[in-house]
DNA sequence: TTATTGTTTGACATTATTGTTAAACAAAAG
DNA sequence: CTTTTGTTTAACAATAATGTCAAACAATAA
């Protein structure tokens, strides 16, 4: 038995991860995504049976992620609501500049599963940290410390302000003429801006 | 001659287009474009040369369609602000109803282009409207009607609050099980709340 | 040492899709 | 009527990528 046990599946993933997510070959085939984790090509079928399933695992690893992110909003601990609200914000900023292209990713791909009756969706729905979250937006609004609204759009105004500038970065940075690094900064100025439209 | 003239380009052009933007099947192979324009798989070489250029040609409309909706905010006639914000946001909710999933391919595709160096983004940039609409909204802040911010900022909040609904629409469908009635009823009450939300 | 087990490799088969070409076709012009 | 021009078609070639398989290999267990 080979001392590796099975380092070559995970260095295959995380390949695939880092050029997904970090950037942005969302084409990548089996035989690039072999090169960047340096290992032979068929190993990809020897451990993941099918690049379908590869990609498959990938993205549901993204989609974890990002429950993740909301729970992190949305966990038991009797914090302010401002606070969670920050929390969320600088958990999705970090987020971001880790892996600017996980959004994007998961944009496109859920488009495509819904044509291809994939089910990576399936299981999203019985989502208790997004009814738990919504709650406390009703509170909140309730105490009159944001503006009222179905709590849904209060979600749907924080995911927006925040993701789509991610998302759209490569469109904007070449508009705008930005490096990273000035993107990168125009993005953290965003947190305050944000609270301030989210919070009353 | 034939009477037919080049109705056919236009068709498959047509065909292309209603998959990409009004059905979201981004992968359509060139196959399945000719079977919805009712034509000759061959017909799309013959008139478009390879599958890129329509492509590219596809995505450059989708382009102008983007900055000609910016337009409509930015355009000449001396109309108050609120009131161009309004426009905005009516002309992107009606396109957004036409064509649901344009906007994620655009930045899909922005995504691919940024990779393999195409130019389809290269002339993005002298676009004078977009100057035109941030001095606007920086004589707006100094009249005190809009929250102070770096106007780049208000065009991202903008642009987020109303495409990012629009962008992740097939995820929030089905995990709030809504019907596209439904998630249209909701992208329609937006307008009062983004209003709220970008002006003071 | 030699089985055994799991891993890695290269050669090959398969598949899917695009692009090319020459011939058939249709309609108007000469 | 036949020539010309542009359009359409089917057959074929080229390409690129995935998946399979048997053999080689490495390391431990017997």
């Amino acid at each position: 038995m080979a001392v590796k046990d099975s380092v070559t599946e995970q260095q295959i993933k995380d390949a695939a991860k880092k050029l997904f997510f970090k950037e942005g070959r969302f084409k990548a085939t089996t035989q690039e995504i072999a090169d960047a984790a340096g290992v032979n090509r068929t190993l990809v079928n020897y451990y993941f049976r099918s690049r379908d399933v590869l990609f498959d695992l990938v993205l549901k690893e993204a989609k974890e992620s990002m429950t993740d992110r909301l729970k992190s909003s949305a966990g038991e601990e009797n914090i302010p609501f401002r606070v969670r609200i920050e929390r969320f914000i600088d958990v999705a900023l970090e987020h971001s500049f880790t892996y600017p292209y996980m959004d994007v990713y998961l944009v496109s791909r859920m488009n495509d599963d819904v044509n291809h009756q994939n089910d990576v969706l399936a299981n999203i729905k019985k989502n208790d940290d997004l009814k738990k979250f919504l709650k406390m937006v009703e509170e909140e609004m309730n105490r009159g410390t944001i503006e009222k609204m179905p709590p849904i759009q209060f979600l749907l105004n924080m995911m927006s302000l925040l993701i789509y500038p991610v998302i759209v970065q490569p469109l904007f940075k070449k508009i705008l003429q930005y490096s990273d690094r000035q993107y990168q900064q125009m993005l953290t100025e965003r947190k305050a801006i944000i609270l301030k439209m989210l919070m009353k």
